[in-house]
DNA sequence: GTCTATATTGCGATAGAC
DNA sequence: GTCTATCGCAATATAGAC
């Protein structure tokens, strides 16, 4: 089930992305092909290309597009009247969840291999990704500063401490395919880092 | 200058593991061929088989190998008689120093791209890496809750805490190739952490 | 489907220790 | 001379490329 974008392009533009989503996941950058996106999505590969440029391009286009989707979950824990405590709570379950899904991890995966080839792409899973979510959290942050609930002078890396905090080596556990932390373990750390980081800059 | 071990089989199995390394970081686990590292190492295929059984054990006792001598400065961090906060600002920045090195960042890449298809040198690689370093500290903060200068329940929790901590975000980037952080950036991201650290859990 | 590359194994030859 | 480790090469098997 497509989600459907107003305009005829916008119809177009989202099906290749969404058929994108999959052969880019499913083979990695350089072994997908682009023929396979555009026997998944029907239409000419002329189309994709007038789009999206060239296929490096394409990938960009779809790692924005799924970041955005991916991390528009923070937006809703960050958006209402909770607590310092409860927010930077539901922040951190949120990231975590985000961070260990299985599709965030083969696009990490990917990123990772063929990185070192296509630095660009790189830079745009890092800017819309993980660094996107440190930039809404200092956001959040500096708000909070200018409220006098916290006292910090460095919010973009007070935000990345704390994501470093709860991420521990989940992470990278995660992205290696060993065992999945359970939803404990996942509570605990998230708890523990909360704690530290209210008490350390509270005011 | 090959490092000699003392008994000849010694010597043999270390030239095999030197060439083992450039060979496997070069190309990675699947392109990297047996045959090249025989070449390099000199000798016969057959005497690879013998010691390593296949490639795959070969594989791992590099990693392991590569660890131990990389998480070398760590011991170095710890065994000494300065202060608490002295210690995890030297082995902070030990740690830091390994994570970001270039062949320590292409073993990681192996491993993460192709960790999916071998989950044993997964595994191999984050018990002996990223894992060891954590075991390290976790003993170290053992002690000083024994001394009475730590208050702290889970040590291995709190180890794995500090060493998220200090990476922040710093060895995704490296991992995927982006601008190296200054020593300026480390400098601050350790202190701060350890300021943190020393206030939450000291007694 | 063929064909190449390469992991893995088998075996006789050789060299050095004792 | 014997023994053992290793060498050199050849053979098998298999997975992936084309």
């Amino acid at each position: 089930m497509p989600k459907t974008g107003r305009t005829p392009e916008e119809v177009r533009r989202n099906t290749i992305l969404q058929a994108g989503v999959q052969v880019f996941l499913e083979y990695g950058y350089v072994n997908a092909s682009v023929d396979e996106i555009v026997r998944r999505a029907g239409g000419s590969k002329r189309t994709v290309y007038k789009y999206f440029g060239n296929k490096e391009e394409l990938f960009a286009a779809i790692i924005e597009s799924l970041a955005a989707q991916m991390l528009s979950p923070l937006g809703a824990a960050i958006d209402d009247n909770s607590s310092l405590q409860t927010t930077l709570e539901k922040l951190g379950k949120a990231y975590l969840d985000v961070l260990l899904r299985e599709d965030s991890l083969a696009i990490f995966r990917t990123v990772v291999s063929e990185g070192q080839c296509f630095p660009e792409l790189a830079k745009t899973f890092f800017r819309n990704g993980p660094n996107a979510a440190v930039v809404r959290l200092s956001n959040y942050l500096d708000q909070q500063v200018d409220n006098g609930s916290l006292q910090l002078s460095d919010t973009h890396a007070a935000a990345r401490q704390y994501f470093g905090m709860i991420r521990s080596d989940l992470h990278m556990r995660a992205a290696l395919g060993l065992e999945p932390p359970t939803d404990d373990e996942i509570n605990r750390e998230v708890d523990t880092a909360v704690a530290m980081f209210v008490r350390e800059y509270s005011v």
